[in-house]
DNA sequence: GCAAAAGTGTTTCCGATACACCCATGA
DNA sequence: TCATGGGTGTATCGGAAACACTTTTGC
């Protein structure tokens, strides 16, 4: 294992998206680790390996925990409370894992959209199951990782209002349902069908396919699949 | 002076405005510390200390090198190249004036808006005379901070758009033509004055007083002033 | 009276919103 | 034939953009 560095760690905001709800990927971790055998939860996340580059690092902690090449990663926001791995069920978990467990941590945080069909839900070997959860339920998470979680949702919402994201959550053949229903998750607000087809229809990434659903109970949706244009003009 | 995490530092963009362009603080860093005998220069920044917040490190960065309070101080991104320090001239320098030259410093950067009739133009005890500079004049940099100052001057635009900022540029008074132009230095851009007005009009924030500019040699204009109102209903 | 910036309204265009009914399929 | 989601158009509102002339002051 390469060398680590004692001050610095990524964490990632993982969403999956169900076609019913929006969820974040959370660590089991495990009872032995932790005050009182209770089980916690966690945002994945790591530290940073002394020669290693920030973002490689969230690849690396994406990669080892769901085994997928990373889609849309954004580092969004770097915590560095001085408190922020003090509390007294903190200390305990990190004197149990890390060599240096009373350094100083900052945190940079990425979050990443997957699509939950590409993750394999097996645990890596060497951290804690992984659960897909509710946004609506998140528990109470370890450290201060329900602060990063409640960032990351913030800046997602913000991002997919006027970028081209979201699409990342979706396979590759989707119908506007679909993309509509994750919008109103995201958002948390319901929207007219109307008037989002209106829009979608408008955004040239956007492109129909010569298919439809089939084996559905009602009429077939015609599928669409998202095919980002080149910024031409723009360098 | 206090014990200093040597894996993280705090960089801030601190812009100003004079009326005709928009400026950045840069700090020369002085020639005996620098390869060649070369005056080189650099964004504020200093590492952080072991205790210490990093909202804490930026404000008090900031105040060490203007002497005054912040107004406007946001973290926009962590740089964390591993290579980020290490061309020739960085690394003549790191050895000169830190004591552990070598490690691998991430950066958490913040930019700030300043008044610039506020800023005292001394330079600080320990650090080098500072500098506003255009910010279409900004010269190559020590490190990668040509890199910061795009990413903040980057945000800034983003941001000026859609929150309530850029006021802390102008003095308590001022006129809607000062602030029409500081919107087109920090966007780059032309503005309609009749547009930009109505929207301003419709702007409750920017409160008209019983003042007019004295001493111009033309129509003296309306002063307003910027009044943020607390948003009630929003906790 | 002239130079220099302040100040002011109307029209046009476009995107955002609101809203209700028929259609294709499998069971 | 029915249950289920798929699919469609129009009218209204509000903000964004384009555009040119008169006013007040100091010199």
């Amino acid at each position: 294992m390469s060398q680590k560095n004692p001050n610095i760690s990524v964490d990632c905001v993982v969403f999956g998206f169900d076609f019913e709800n929006l969820n974040v990927l959370l660590i089991e971790q495990r009872q032995d680790d932790n005050i009182n055998q209770k089980t916690r939860f966690a945002l994945p996340g790591d530290l940073v390996n002394a020669d290693e580059d920030l973002d490689s690092a969230a690849y690396r902690v994406l990669k080892e925990l769901t085994s997928i090449e990373k889609i849309y990663l954004k580092q969004f926001h770097a915590f560095g409370d001085p408190k922020r791995l003090s509390k007294k069920e903190d200390k305990f978990w990190l004197q149990k894992l890390r060599t240096q467990p009373d350094a100083r941590v900052i945190t940079v945080s990425y979050f990443s959209l997957i699509k939950m069909s590409d993750v394999s839900p097996k645990a890596s070997s060497f951290a804690g199951n992984t659960h897909w959860v509710n946004i609506n339920q998140i528990p109470r998470l370890a450290f201060d990782h329900n602060k990063i979680f409640n960032k990351a949702l913030e800046t997602l919402r913000d991002d997919l209002e006027y970028k081209q994201i979201g699409f990342e959550l979706l396979p590759k053949k989707f119908t506007l349902s679909q993309l509509q229903k994750l919008h109103e998750v995201v958002l948390g607000s319901k929207l007219d069908k109307r008037n989002f087809r209106k829009k979608m229809k408008k955004n040239d990434n956007v492109v129909p396919l010569n298919e439809k659903q089939k084996g559905v109970l009602h009429k077939p949706a015609q599928l669409f699949k998202f095919e980002p244009k080149e910024e031409s003009e723009i360098e």
